[in-house]
DNA sequence: AGTTGTGAAGTGTTTCACAGCA
DNA sequence: TGCTGTGAAACACTTCACAACT
């Protein structure tokens, strides 16, 4: 079993820590604001601000990517832009597809901020015939026949699947065969890929039950009710422990 | 300065990791899908492997909750189901408003795991007049004047901004000023909020630009290039990579 | 004086490996 | 026998605090 890898592999790459990685973008962000309002510099305690993070942790992410800054002074904006867009590969475009054309895949489509860095939307690609030609932010949808076609001949290697989770696995298995290597994921599917392959997901329930969990506590702790369970205005679910009647001795959990 | 907090306090609540809450959806999820298929129940293993992590972690995660499992048996599906849903507090129903019914707006407002569980969609709220009355997946959307009135009468505490990123600020301070304690944003932009709101954060170009990182490596990691992967136009930014002086160690330059 | 860059300490998370129980 | 539950080790990340430099 374990036909591939699932996930991340955070092969921690030229010792740059995935945490950092993942804040680079952040950082970025502030600091082309600041660029666009033509600050020259700025300081790691105005810049942590600006990102919402703390400033021992910018310097120290900004640590690994070499000494960019000048002590007394702060940071060149404009160098630091440069450097941290090279770092996360941004100096390259990056044609990218989005398949699932739905109300998902239209938001992503319209999505500014993705053309804007480095992304360009190469394809837009639906099963739903009736959707081909149809254009979505300016761009044909193409039907998912020319998937295969549309990667390889636009060197694509990113893709994006905004499809219904039951179609999710499958798309994922043809844009690995055609070639892509970097997946972001909406459908609410874990995704089986080989190795080598990087997935990423985005999940709106799973965020909005995050937020559940703390907001319940929340809600729990002013109640006074301390060190026990939950106080949980519970709506009593009346699930119980019991088994269930037949078991026909199901094997249970297929990695599909 | 320093108005309020920014992002999750990560007061790790009764002893339960934050990491280990974060995973709890996606067991949910995988349960969930074992439970309609009637299986009665489900080793470690097993449902590690559904859930796309590994079983060490998985029982340590579980043994947070409490000892729910049964040695040389695995653990009762129905039962954890209901274990999870309770710790995340989807037991009981939250209302939810969604602001700013763009495309976005649209696709989450007819996203169906949304209310499925535990989440109801108790508003739609967009600012723009047009929109006043015109039903988005069978919700008439309400004008922005109506949301302290719609937050206060509906008890909703949880938020949900699809804003573009201008007006998100000012839609995060009247939600909270209204009554909201969590938010789940989706505009590109750093929310500021006060001591005991927790902001979660989904944002589309962060996630492709840690995709692009790591593609990035890939293709640098055999040799130069080759034919067929990248679309690589390395639109030569001119910024000058040169003003630091001492070399010696870590740069991790990767010239092209 | 002001601010970076970084060892070292502290905290959180994952993995190991096996005792303990059904 | 098989699988859970968990200390302990390993690893990752964050924060502290201050020397080094401008």
């Amino acid at each position: 079993m374990a036909t591939g890898r699932t996930h991340r592999p955070a092969t921690r790459s030229r010792g740059i820590p995935e945490a950092t990685v993942a804040r680079l973008p952040l950082y970025l962000r502030a600091l082309t604001a600041l660029s666009e309002r033509s600050v020259p510099t700025v300081s790691s305690e105005e810049l942590a601000a600006a990102a919402g993070v703390n400033s021992a942790k910018l310097r120290k992410d900004f640590s690994y990517l070499g000494s960019y800054g000048t002590r007394g002074v702060g940071y060149d904006v404009e160098y630091l832009v440069y450097q941290i867009s090279r770092e996360l590969g941004l100096t390259q475009d990056w044609p990218v597809v989005i398949v699932g054309i739905g109300n998902l895949g239209a938001a992503l489509a319209n999505y500014g901020g993705f053309a804007s860095r480095g992304f360009r939307v190469a394809a837009l690609i639906d099963a739903d015939p009736a959707m081909a030609g149809k254009p979505v932010a300016g761009i044909p949808v193409q039907h998912t026949d020319e998937l295969e076609h549309i990667i390889e001949s636009n060197g694509v290697s990113i893709g994006v699947i905004a499809t219904p989770a039951g179609a999710a696995q499958q798309v994922c298995d043809r844009l690995v065969a055609a070639g892509v290597t970097s997946i972001l994921n909406f459908a609410p599917t874990v995704l089986t890929v080989p190795d080598g392959v990087d997935v990423r997901k985005v999940d709106l329930s799973i965020e909005l039950q995050i937020l559940a969990f703390h907001e319940q506590r929340k809600a729990g702790e002013e109640s006074g009710q301390e060190g026990g369970t939950p106080a949980a205005v519970t709506r009593a679910a009346s699930v119980e422990a019991d088994r269930k009647g037949p078991d026909g001795d199901v094997p249970a959990v297929m990695p599909a």
